[in-house]
RNA sequence: GGCUCGGUGGCAGAGUGGUUAUGUAGGGGCCUGCAAAGCCUUGCACAGCGGUUCGAUUCCGCUCCGAGCCUCCA
């Protein structure tokens, strides 16, 4: 059997994926912080791992897949505040339109989607077996963890603690016995949401609440952790310490997660998507203007790690690209999706073994569909069954061909309508009346409808 | 300042020590009364300078440029 090889940003290596248990791979991967709707780089995230999931599922019998949301946090404090809505409803609402515009890209839910807030005494927990074991100290009703104790801290990052330091632009905390320690626990005084604990009330620092959780649902240590590139550091550097630490595990990395993947960021129009300029894409809006289907493949259509340059102009490409491929499946409407031992090529699926090269896969779907002319029935098939597999796991290309291409479809006039002035347009045609012929077509494409003579007469579609 | 990662044709984007993907846009053509779709065809691409090599876009070094992280961020 093939194996898949994934890049493990710890070790910056490419590695051969061997699952803890091939009978069960689990996977977790740092969902969004919900304050407000999510942006075009939290859906690359999304996508990336839903297709990392997909495909682990045409390998293994079972893939868990958890993907959390955190829903207590400094940032939801603030807009809870500004908007002057209580927390609970806030995390609410933006949770549940961010699994709805998930689901608009083609996102499956996780298997499991854990609330920080759900989990409280878990990383309470988690946090009096660090003090036990001497890797964090409370201080002025905050708990630190002490990354001194931790000799392994800054293996996932590469870097290492003087530089740490040196490069650091923050001012230490007075109650920090090292200027890297970071926060477990920290006080929560009433308005603000907090919780009973050993060290008084209080709320989770920023990493706790993804160790308790993936350490929680998956159990230890599970296969893949994932999330954005900018999560390496300081999010996951020190999950890895807190859970590591916590289990005495502290000269095993790996004892946490055994692979740790991570996507590249999105920019917009070659800039850094920010508040300041004012350039942030919301899933939100984007759907309201294209295909889900179409953002998806354009979150594809760049290898997972790479920068992702979102632009007007290839969002149009992979648009078109859709239009053809469901165009290829239409002309193949009538031949069965079949191929020799139910698989998909080996050229086309190798891309995806070769850590998820989307692009590769995309470029070698383009050459089998390029040879559809000249093909025989058999070779038709194959095409045809390729397409929907691979489409399976991109997430694209399971509609209806005449749906998706809008045959058959008016948005803004009426069928009989249409049907009426096409057979004008033939009528007049006959006559060799193009003038008239002309017109009714440049009308009918004003309304939103194209029309295409082929040799079995005039179809239209709703462009 | 430190640590990463990049610079490939108008644009997007893989890949490779020698045969120069793929898509899109553009040019030319076929088909069509015209369109649409499709098909054919076309394009001095691998940041610069050195080095290794019979040969480098691919390996090494340096330079320039860009991005990310080091602070909340997917």
């Amino acid at each position: 059997m093939k194996t898949l090889r994934i890049h493990n940003t710890l070790g910056n290596n490419l590695e051969e994926f061997k699952p803890i248990d091939p009978l069960n791979v689990r996977v977790y991967a740092c969902g969004p912080t919900v304050y407000y709707y999510a942006h075009i780089g939290n859906a690359r995230m999304a996508v990336v791992n839903d297709l990392l999931i997909r495909f682990l599922k045409t390998l293994y019998p079972k893939v868990t897949y958890v993907s959390n949301i955190t829903d207590i946090d400094d940032k939801i404090i603030a807009a809870s505040q500004k908007n002057k809505i209580p927390i609970k409803e806030l995390t609410e609402k933006y949770t549940k339109i961010y699994n709805e515009d998930m689901s608009v890209l083609g996102v499956k839910q996780p298997d499991i989607q854990p609330k920080a807030t759900d989990y409280i005494k878990e990383m309470i927990n988690l946090i009096e077996k660090l003090i036990e074991n001497n890797f964090a100290y409370e201080k002025d009703g905050h708990v630190l963890f002490h990354v001194p104790s931790f000799k392994n801290y800054g293996m996932l990052s590469g870097r290492n603690r003087d530089e740490q330091i040196t490069g650091s632009r923050v001012e230490v905390a007075p109650y920090k016995k090292d200027p890297t320690d970071f926060v477990l626990w920290k006080p929560s005084p009433s308005p603000l949401p907090g919780w009973e604990s050993p060290w008084g009330l209080g709320r989770p620092g920023w990493h706790l609440e993804c160790s308790a959780m993936s350490e929680k649902t998956l159990g230890l240590p599970f296969d893949i952790h994932s999330g954005g590139a900018d999560l390496i550091f300081p999010h996951h550097e020190n999950e890895i310490a807190q859970t590591c630490a916590a289990h005495k595990n502290n000269d095993d990395l790996k004892s946490f997660a055994k692979y740790w993947f991570h996507n590249g960021f999105v920019n917009v129009e070659g800039e850094k998507m920010s508040k300041s300029i004012g350039n942030i894409k919301l899933v939100h809006d984007l759907v309201k203007e294209y295909k889900g289907e179409v953002l998806r493949l354009t979150l594809l259509s760049a290898h997972y790690r790479q920068p992702l340059n979102w632009t007007r102009d290839i969002i149009k490409q992979n648009s078109t690209m859709l239009d053809r491929f469901y165009r290829t499946l239409k002309d193949l409407e009538k031949v069965d999706a079949y191929a020799e031992k139910n698989e998909i090529e080996e050229r086309i699926i190798n891309g995806l073994y070769d850590d998820l090269n989307t692009p590769k896969v995309i470029a070698e779907l383009n050459m089998l569909t390029n040879g559809i002319n000249n093909a025989d029935v058999k070779t038709k098939q194959k095409i045809k069954f390729n397409l929907l597999e691979i489409g399976k796991i991109f997430g694209i290309l399971q509609k209806n061909p005449d749906t998706w291409l809008g045959y058959g479809q008016s948005k803004n006039i009426n069928q009989d309508t249409i049907e009426r002035l096409i057979k004008d347009r033939n009528e007049a045609r006959r006559n060799k009346n193009f003038d008239t012929a002309d017109e009714i077509r440049k009308k009918l494409k004003k309304e939103g409808v194209e029309i295409e003579d082929t040799s079995e007469g005039t179809i239209w579609r709703s462009i």
